[in-house]
DNA sequence: CCGGCGAGGTAGACACTGTCTACGCGGCAT
DNA sequence: ATGCCGCGTAGACAGTGTCTACCTCGCCGG
């Protein structure tokens, strides 16, 4: 009556998550899961099909992590959306850089079976919470909500990657990315007030 | 004296290249670059170490086609910073969506030798150009230059990267990602004049 | 002229991967 | 008790990247 002595199944994710985590994307091979649950390379076929469906697994536990993560933070943050907006992104970014392999396999497409596995839904919920904190702080003139709050995920996006990637500091000189961050925010919502 | 006469190395990134636009990022194996360009599997290792090498090269025409495109761009539209501005975007981005393989494999900084092979600075000239425009077009309380720069690059790369990776439209219920270039030059660069 | 020598490509081995298949074991129901 | 079936084992196969030994030219010094 371990708390290991759940399904193997569920140990499989668990131990693909601590693997993409410690190790990164690439270590998370079938037969590497499988030796470090304790069973033969074959084992995990019964739960999983093909590799492709253990990775979705894997990688929705990170959306999910990544989901828990956002509405902690709502619930510790003030009310002032623009407030919230940015402990959002904060949280975005924070979790990019620090489970940067397990980023990495959430939005690799062509890792990942999106469409059996409904993975897309699985970022929707979170996806919600940044569209409804946008709408309150849309101004008239600006893109209709949903266009306006896609425009900032996808810079903060690109903010993560490219940072992942190297290249930004060395573009833009900047050591951190935190003058990107308010950068991207004051363009998509106006100037903060201070 | 055929035009494939060329020496073989120059030969194998040719063919690397095809492969990856051709057929995906994950198709483009050692084994199967040397069989298309019939020599055995372990004749590339005379010019490329490893893996890695070859797949550094062949990105490094990747970023060296996007480049030229852009070049093109420039060439081909009027002196306005801000439409020159919205023109280079949509080369970005139609090559991100064009060439989504090369696109791809160019940012895997996992599959790719990003020191040795100086490949982040091949894309400092295009980051150059886009800098150069951002300046002339920065308002007073806009964030520094390189900054702001960056912003809208990270605002570009994270269009590209959440439109391939198929959530985007499903979010935003756009059918075309145009919106969305177009909402994120606004609000990196203020209203478009007309 | 000729012998070696080195650049450049071949071919086989090794460890590793994902997938497929046949097999076995153990508990449960009939 | 017996058959069955869920669940895991174990071996095979093709494919991969890397390493190493070899082979085959053309060229160059004597």
């Amino acid at each position: 009556m371990d708390a290991d002595e759940t399904g193997l199944r569920a140990r499989l994710v668990a131990v693909g998550v601590d693997l993409v985590l410690s190790e990164g994307q690439s270590a998370v091979s079938l037969r590497e899961i499988a030796r470090r649950a304790g069973v033969s390379h074959g084992a995990p076929r019964r739960y999983f099909p093909t590799h492709v469906d253990l990775l979705s697994a894997i990688a929705r536990e990170g959306f999910a992590d990544l989901t828990a993560r956002v509405e902690q933070t709502m619930r510790d943050v003030g009310p002032d959306p623009r407030t919230r907006l940015t402990a959002l992104a904060r949280t975005y970014l924070d979790f990019a850089a620090a489970h940067r392999g397990m980023f990495e396999l959430m939005f690799r497409h062509d890792l990942l079976d999106s469409g059996r596995l409904r993975l897309r839904e699985t970022s929707l919920p979170l996806f919600a919470v940044l569209a409804d904190l946008v709408a309150q702080v849309r101004r008239p003139t600006d893109a209709p909500a949903a266009v306006l709050a896609g425009a900032l995920w996808a810079n903060l996006h690109g903010i993560a990657q490219l940072w992942a990637w190297g290249s930004l500091p060395l573009a833009t000189g900047a050591t951190d990315d935190d003058a990107l961050l308010r950068a991207a925010l004051d363009a998509h919502l106006g100037p903060p007030p201070t």
